[in-house]
RNA sequence: CGGGGCGUGGCUCAGCCCGGCUAGAGCACACGGUUCGGGACCGUGAGGUCGGCGGUUCAAAUCCGCCCGCCCCGACCA
């Protein structure tokens, strides 16, 4: 491709709302375009980098046996009915009527699709296992789009789905997308780790997520350098260590003015965090025969630790779970600042396990400007649920070998989920087995996101002067920059001839051919991010040669030109070897 | 949904507080000329309902109200 015949516009400076480096590189280098928020367009280059992405997720799945389909954007909303989605997914759902005033609905997922096509068309264990995959649009009116590509609304998605008459085929195709997803993205060139996380609005057994480190991410995870535990923080599992017993001393009220932190309260008291009850109000709703209810909760976790409230949510089945309002606490009789367990009724109380190890403990009075010392789980009040609902922090002990966890950022760039009959069950998706038993076909559902993908790579690899892609996803692989073409027609002459060769010999070329300044184009290479640089100039073809140079290096070099292809070829061999390197087995973290 | 910020040619921004000239600059764009190995220079030119609606005023980019959009933090989220 000829840059002079090329859609795309570089820009100097980058728009102010982008703040992140993919970001801003992404449109300054003319891959992306932003519509609306969360919206946005790939332009020529950024659609070259997406489809190689795409394919090297191709590659991949059908390496699994997947088998590439593509299922509709827009479903009627009826399927969604029947898995109850329909009503658990609030305005995150894009919904709409047709002209018959039907319910609609814009995918999410597909598996309400999916399970949809397997209840009419498989009927025999002899049908299983399958893997189906697409690549396909997805809505999801994310309250809040940041970071460029990494959060949008309207996105791609590659997602697969297994399809097995029983557990262990399950877990063989698991096993197999877990591998194949490593594989994806070492050669898309970004290093991810696999964690456990919450299986979300997706149901299901088991779930992991693959994770980007990146101070820019924002899901938060927990890792043990020492056994190589990862977990989502939201369901992060840690060790939690149980005071020395003390004998129970009776309950005492004190004078706590001015006390309505947990900071305060342990500042005034001169005592440890650790020696108070901290109190969290929520609303979770709950499902109550056929319908949803609203209740309000009353947790309660050591004054050290904080309050997960995606274990919460999960513990209680809640659909939502949201902070209580002042008005709704002091509706209760809790007193906010002074709240306490001790003698509330019609709450649901959810107190972590810690707390019943933790004896003498100071808890609100539910009286302003007092507190209460002393207070024993079991003997001044109980709970209705005793369960880990804290959070992991920063130093706490490892669940599995007890050595000091490390909290890290990251991007999800994929997760797989064992589904397991969840979405079957509800759609009657049956099959026939060998013994003659009418049973329910076990999913999989795995799931990554190719623009995010091309972000995280943007991300990783980038410098101050513009992006370096990965030779596997580079929207070319070679750039030449003729210099003084449309002045020399020397130079004119050799850089055509290469980049027809080029062509010729199927190599991905990009040809600066305009009658820009040597600076213009240099900087343009340089933000655009082709892997390998070949300049042509008076200079070089007085020698009979070009300047060789690799994005990701500093040293250039001049190639005679008898010797550019066999060099260029070389080179790119170089690259995908690198990338190959990293392309490795990872032990199964189940 | 809560908190904060921003909306002025394609991009980055000034002007707004304290209302008053034809609404500016740089970049980008078009034409002419000079340049030509790291975002060159000179000249000429095109391009803006100052996010929208309403109000105050002799007069609104500027003051007031409502709305919309975009960004950031939080809540939420595959």
């Amino acid at each position: 491709m000829r840059v002079s015949q090329l859609f795309n516009v570089t820009l100097r400076e980058a728009p102010a709302e982008a703040e992140v480096a993919s970001h801003q590189l992404l449109v300054r280098a003319g891959f992306i375009r932003q519509l609306a928020a969360g919206i946005f367009s790939y332009l020529p280059l950024g659609r070259r980098t997406l489809t190689k992405i795409e394919n090297i997720m191709r590659e991949e799945m059908n390496a699994i046996g997947g088998q590439e389909m593509t299922m509709p954007v827009v479903h009627p909303a009826d399927i969604w009915k029947e898995t109850q989605r329909w009503y658990q997914i609030g305005t995150e759902m894009g919904r709409f009527k047709d002209k018959n005033n039907r319910d609609m609905v814009l995918a999410m997922t597909h598996e309400e699709v999916v399970a949809d096509i397997v209840r009419k068309d498989i009927r025999s264990y002899r049908q299983l296992p399958r893997l189906i995959y697409h690549i396909q649009t997805k809505w999801r009116d994310d309250p809040r789009p940041r970071a460029g590509l990494i959060r949008v609304r309207e996105f791609t998605m590659k997602d697969s789905y297994s399809l097995d008459a029983d557990w262990e085929g399950l877990d063989k195709q698991y096993r197999a997308h877990y591998q194949a997803y490593f594989n994806i993205f070492h050669r898309c060139g970004i290093p991810v780790i696999a964690v456990k996380s919450d299986v979300g609005m997706m149901g299901g057994k088991m779930a992991h997520e693959y994770m980007y480190l990146t101070p820019i991410g924002e899901d938060t995870l927990v890792i043990c350098d020492n056994c190589g535990y990862s977990a989502n923080r939201q369901i992060a599992f840690f060790k939690k260590t149980p005071p020395p017993p003390e004998e129970p001393l009776p309950a005492e009220k004190v004078y706590t003015p001015e006390a309505k932190t947990i900071e305060a309260l342990a500042n005034y008291l001169q005592i440890p965090k650790q020696k108070t009850a901290k109190a969290v109000f929520m609303v979770a709703t709950l499902p109550d025969d056929g319908g949803y209810k609203d209740t309000f909760i009353f947790a309660i976790v050591r004054g050290d630790m904080e309050l997960n409230e995606t274990k919460l949510a999960n513990i209680l089945k809640a659909k939502e779970l949201r902070s209580a309002t002042e008005e709704e606490i002091i509706a209760t009789g809790a007193v906010p600042g002074y709240a306490s367990p001790v003698g509330l009724k019609d709450v649901l109380v959810v107190v972590d396990d810690l707390i019943q190890q933790s004896p003498n403990l100071v808890a609100g009075a539910n009286e302003e400007g007092y507190h209460l010392k002393n207070v024993n789980y079991g003997r001044d009040y109980s709970a209705n649920i005793v369960a880990d609902i804290t959070a992991a922090q920063d130093g706490d002990a490892c669940i599995r070998c007890g050595a000091p966890l490390r909290t890290a950022r990251g991007v999800e760039v994929g997760n797989i989920f064992k589904l397991g009959t969840r979405y079957s069950d509800a759609m009657g998706c049956t099959f026939l087995d060998k013994d003659g038993v009418e049973k329910p076909i076990i999913m999989g559902s795995y799931g990554i996101g190719s623009g995010r993908l091309m972000a995280c790579i943007a991300e990783e690899h980038h410098d101050d002067q513009g992006l370096i892609w990965p030779i596997t996803v580079a929207p070319y692989e070679v750039e030449i920059v003729s210099l003084g073409g449309h002045q020399s027609e020397k130079v004119q002459t050799v850089a055509d001839r290469l980049y027809q060769e080029f062509l010729d010999r199927g190599i991905e070329v990009l040809y600066d051919d305009r009658d820009e300044s040597p600076g213009v184009k240099f900087m343009d290479a340089d933000l655009i991010g082709i892997p390998i640089r070949l300049t042509v100039s008076e200079r070089t073809v007085q020698q009979d040669a070009v300047e060789f140079k690799r994005r990701d290096q500093s040293e250039k070099r001049l190639v005679q030109l008898s010797e550019v292809y066999a060099t260029v070829k070389h080179e790119i061999e170089l690259l995908h070897q690198e990338i190959r390197s990293k392309v490795i087995e990872v032990p199964f973290e189940g």
